[in-house]
DNA sequence: CAAGGGGCTTACAGCAGGCGTACAGCGAAT
DNA sequence: ATTCGCTGTACGCCTGCTGTAAGCCCCTTG
């Protein structure tokens, strides 16, 4: 009944359209199945009919804000949990109680692997019947994303949090080329509006840290003109 | 979070509705089963119908204050005990008496944190037959909640009272990050409206008494850009 | 083989995050 | 009244992260 991997429901809320545009399709394309809403009514309404897992509610909106949201929903009996929308500025500091019971927030602008990333960590803490574990592995990699720690053959590598993001979308997307593009999309904030070549500084920095060892297949491996990949043992 | 118990059932009654939801969606994650009330005779209803294992009661209602809903309660033959919830300014003698028995009583405001170590305290003098311990272990550390003690290598460390939450939340929590504004929601009072940055000083006043050995693995590790971690020798 | 383009690596400036200490206010204990 | 310990804020220092730029290397292609 309740799902914590691909395939939980989720309720998108946000009343910037492009904002709104970019969640619904990047989670629905994480294997979510995504219901939308533009304001406080609709979300309510929404979530009577369609009984999601999860909302991602942005705190700002025009008619109410996500925590008279997030009450009425729960007055109603919905206790499902909540990943909240902040402006950085808002929270930077000040704004407490959104980490409440298995709730999150995430600050605007955002990664968009990030966020996935976020509401795969409250589904998990909060539905922990499923097996679904926290470490992603390929290869000796692992990267245990709870303890935000990356090992190799067990031993611990030090990333910064760009190059653990990094990593990340390279991992949860093996033996699959992913272009600079990509990347920038998936792992950078989505304003941001630098040139593409950050990330080969970037797999550069990763290389150092995870491929060091010269003699050993390269994980890391490039395709000219096209991208990157993350290559596992087996695949080889 | 760590769930401990047999999801013993638990009814909370307070007439504001953010103090109610705050409780209620906590306790609900802390692994409680939870029903909630506005007022005394919503109070003494759903005392009726669900048969809590405890109540969590403000002594300020609308309709009748809480010692009378507990003496209604006790005259119906209902004998599960009762964690009070009273105004920091009420003066001492309106608090006398809120410890008789197994019960316990916090002021407002709490922190969350602190009322669900209390409700599992009570829990745990009344219900003594769960071999759910009042000790918390992670390495050599050791954190007593019943004696306030806190031991690193079987000796006694000094705590004060912030510090021994903080240590208890990471404790709760071991080899998970922990964000800044996590900490700052579980461990400061609900209405706490300062600078996250206090958790950095308390952090470091930590580490002065528990992680003094500067040759020995910290347990309090930084995940800069994301928050802290107390990390479990095995690992590693 | 030469030229061009793509990718790799490193350097670096600017900056944000974190650390630790100092201190003032406050309440409790003496 | 005085002392004491605790809390929360302020602040200066430092570390390490980020994004850009620049030079080099290598691959591809004509």
């Amino acid at each position: 009944m309740k799902k914590t991997g691909p395939e939980a429901k989720l309720l998108v809320v946000d009343d910037e359209p492009n904002i709104r545009e970019l969640l619904s399709t990047s989670l629905r394309f994480a294997g979510f199945d995504v219901v939308a809403a533009a304001n406080g009514r609709d979300a309510l309404a929404a979530a009577e009919t369609h009984n999601p897992d999860l909302a991602v509610l942005d705190v700002m909106l025009p008619d109410m804000d996500g925590f008279t949201v997030t009450r009425r929903l729960r007055a109603a009996g919905r206790h499902f949990p909540v990943v909240f929308l902040t402006a950085r500025d808002d929270t930077d500091d000040k704004v407490t109680g959104l980490t409440v019971g298995g709730d999150d927030y995430v600050t605007k602008p955002f990664s968009l692997d990030e966020v996935v990333a976020r509401i795969r960590a409250v589904l998990r803490r909060t539905h922990p019947l499923e097996d679904d574990d926290a470490v992603i592995r390929v290869d000796d990699l692992e990267l245990d994303d709870d303890a935000h720690e990356v090992r190799r053959g067990g031993e611990v590598i030090d990333l910064s949090p760009t190059e653990f993001k990094l990593l990340r979308y390279l991992m949860m997307n093996p033996n699959r080329v992913l272009s600079k593009a990509q990347i920038l999309d998936h792992v950078w904030e989505y304003d941001f509006n630098g040139d593409a070549s950050i990330v080969e500084s970037y797999i550069s920095y990763l290389r150092r840290k995870i491929d060091r060892n010269p003699n050993a297949v390269a994980l890391i491996q490039t395709k000219r003109g096209v991208g990157y990949l993350l290559r596992t043992a087996d695949k080889r």
